[in-house]
DNA sequence: CTATTGACTA
């Protein structure tokens, strides 16, 4: 009964009751099969069903089921062939093609193994889709059986069939493989070296890339789109702007006469120059363009996000709405993360609601990019609501929540997540490891921590990256462990790296352990005599000491690298807009009322107790300027331009790029308690939540 | 009667 029901649905009701005879109904789903023409073969297909026609003629059934595969309508198609008797190979073919090449791998294997049992031999068309869908699912075993069978079968020498196990090879990751057999194609057509170009630029192999493109030219092949694809994307892996502008010469060259200007080069050509870090020029090309599809829109957004600039990937946005352009997932992802990089919570919260007005399945990928957002906007309570709902928890998904709890120094939740991911059998890898580790270090839960350490290479065979020693040292080194850090970097398997000798120098700060301190800024600088950051943690630690000839050594040795500290800048969002300060800046509209709020707040701190810790000025200069140069940090004109401009009782978060300043964190407790607000600050490494003269970060940070 | 490669995402 439900099979009736079902076949109702399925096959539609006759439009017309003129009939084609069986040959003119053939030759017209030909046309119909060549022209992908679903609407038109769904009309063709009612004609043939009235009357028994389809059932008693089983060249017809076999072409329509064909028509049906080609077009990806894959429910009438099998509805067809189930019914046909005589089964043919052109029949199977057309199925298994049907399936590999409409996002069903394993249909389409599990048609050829029915196919094999039912004794059909496949054929130079069954394999090629065989291999593509072995190639898909990654079943490299499997995709060695086929290989070898066509071996067996003689098929080697197709050479469709040889560019599919090509394709297979470089799929598995499996390079060498590609290269032997492709060594061995006595038949190369151009497909087969744009197959070899892609494979290497998937693996990561750019300049093995360029090389093949060589060869191909010597070999008397002139590229095609699918040829100029694959360079542009090595030269975005490699960076190479200079052969990534000819080949955008080219094309404009040869645009015109339509052979290889298309949409889909001009917007790799926009990815391509992001990918080189010139997004003045993407930004060039997409103002040209006559028609801007949504990737055209997407790679531009991405590429402004991926290289930092988070408010042009935003404005790109908004005028993306405004043009009436239709956003899609991908430009949402691309989207959260710009929020995510300057703490625009509002603005990201209402990309959300977007994505359910317009109904787009919160898939995992999306959901871990709102996760991301959430809790790097500080909002841990919405990141936690989206991981809730999330039906399929991943490794990706699991990792930014993992991290979420971390940096909001939530530790022991962080631990549960990671806990229970494992509890269902997903695979941890090093990023997870990191996130955890990380979140250890910022809760100070040492034991823990240490267990995890050691736990990824017993039971995980993860190997310890430098990451993780950084973590680790790090997590000791805060809990005052210091010695016990020193020795797990004189014992490491690898080369200390620079991040595992940062996490011992801000130890020894928070510690005041000078001569741990210089071993550290010593093997730092010989590591990264550049990296400006270990010469102010040095400074920091000898002018808590006093010494001030010592911070001025370390300053003559910053002056003489001609190094310069990177701006400290804080963010605030209000009203969906970001507002960013720099130290001292006086170029706000409201700057007069911010410094007179700030001004007002010293003498109510005064009053309270508040003395100012001003050996974190790092200038020998009088006391009364070191304390006036403290209310100039980036993170106090923030907080008082937020105090200003909303009401009581609203909470109030800010963002800063460096680490937030001891004495700053002293204030922004007591502003707490004074103005009764909750503040939630983000800074380099984590969150504070401050809240009635606590903050939640109980000294580790 | 059929085919292989192909840009933007955490």
């Amino acid at each position: 009964m439900s099979l009736l029901k079902t076949t109702a649905t399925l096959i539609p009701k006759p439009s017309s009751t003129s009939t084609f005879d069986s040959l003119q109904c053939g030759t017209l789903l030909q046309s119909l099969t060549n022209s992908k023409s679903l609407t038109q073969a769904l009309q063709l297909h009612a004609h043939v069903t009235t009357g028994g026609t389809l059932r008693r003629n089983t060249y017809l059934a076999t072409k329509l089921a064909a028509c049906y595969a080609v077009c990806g309508h894959m429910p009438y198609a099998q509805h067809i062939f189930d019914q046909i008797v005589l089964k043919n190979s052109f029949l199977w073919n057309s199925m298994i093609r049907g399936y590999a090449c409409n996002n069903s791998p394993s249909r389409a294997l599990f048609l050829y193994l029915k196919m094999l049992h039912f004794g059909q031999k496949p054929d130079n068309f069954t394999y090629p889709f065989v291999l593509k869908a072995c190639g898909d699912l990654l079943l490299r075993e499997m995709g060695r059986k086929v290989h070898a069978l066509v071996v067996v079968g003689g098929l080697e020498e197709d050479v469709y069939v040889g560019n599919s196990i090509l394709s297979m090879y470089f799929k598995f990751g499996d390079v060498e493989a590609a290269r032997v057999v492709f060594d061995r194609m006595l038949v190369r057509d151009l497909t087969s070296w744009n197959t070899m170009m892609s494979g290497f630029v998937k693996n990561g192999e750019a300049r093995g890339a360029f090389e093949v493109f060589g060869d191909m030219r010597r070999d008397g092949f002139v590229g095609d789109r699918t040829t100029l694809l694959a360079l542009l994307s090595a030269c975005g892996d490699v960076m190479d702007l200079k052969v990534g502008k000819e080949i955008h010469g080219y094309v404009v060259r040869n645009g015109e006469s339509g052979r290889v200007c298309n949409g889909f080069l001009m917007n790799s050509i926009i990815d391509m120059y992001c990918n080189c870090e010139s997004v003045s020029c993407a930004r060039k090309l997409f103002e040209g363009l006559r028609v801007k599809d949504v990737v055209s829109w997407n790679s531009l957004i991405s590429g402004y996000e991926k290289c930092g600039d988070a408010f042009q990937a935003l404005e790109l946005f908004g005028r993306m709405v405004v043009v009436g352009a239709v956003p899609d997932e991908v430009t949402v992802i691309s989207v959260l993360a710009a929020c995510n990089q300057i703490s625009a919570l509002r603005l990201g919260a209402t990309v959300q609601s977007y994505v359910v007005k317009r109904g787009y399945v919160v898939n995992v990928v999306v959901g871990t990019a709102l996760i991301g957002m959430y809790a790097n906007c500080g909002s841990l309570v919405c990141a936690c609501r989206v991981f809730d709902e999330m039906p399929e928890k991943n490794l990706p998904a699991c990792t930014v929540m993992v991290t979420g709890f971390g940096i909001h120094g939530r530790g022991r939740e962080a631990i549960s997540i990671f806990y229970e991911m494992l509890g269902k059998g997903v695979t941890p890898d090093e990023g997870i490891f990191t996130a955890v580790l990380s979140a250890c270090s910022h809760s100070g839960l040492v034991d823990e921590g240490k267990e995890i350490f050691y736990k990824m290479t017993r039971d995980y065979s993860v190997e310890p990256r430098p990451t993780h020693y950084s973590c680790l040292v790090d997590l000791l080194g805060r809990a005052g462990y210091l010695d016990e850090a020193y020795a797990v970097i004189e014992n490491m398997k690898l080369k200390p790296n620079e991040d595992v000798w940062t996490a011992l120098l801000s130890a020894c700060r928070l510690h005041r352990n000078v001569k741990l301190a210089v071993i550290s800024a010593q093997k730092l600088f010989e590591l990264n005599p550049d990296g400006v950051s270990g010469y102010v943690c040095l400074s920091n630690i000898y002018a808590a000491e006093r010494r001030w000839e010592d911070v001025e050594n370390v300053r003559a040795l910053v002056a003489k690298r001609r190094l310069r500290k990177p701006p400290s800048y804080s963010f605030v969002e209000l009203n969906k807009m970001v507002h960013q300060f720099f130290v001292g800046d006086t170029s706000h509209e409201q700057s007069d009322d911010i410094y007179a709020k700030l001004k007002d707040l010293n003498e109510q701190l005064k009053k309270a107790g508040y003395k100012p810790d001003t050996s974190l000025v790092l200038y020998d200069v009088e006391e009364e300027i070191k304390e006036k140069m403290l209310w100039d940090h980036s993170e106090r004109l923030a907080l008082a331009f937020a105090l200003i401009n909303t009401g009581p009782g609203t909470t109030i978060r800010i963002t800063k790029n460096l680490r937030v300043c001891g004495d700053c964190h002293t204030v922004i407790k007591m502003i707490s308690k004074l103005t009764n607000r909750e503040i939630i600050m983000r800074d380099i490494c984590r969150f504070h939540h401050f809240r009635d003269g606590l903050c939640s970060c109980g000294g580790y940070w």
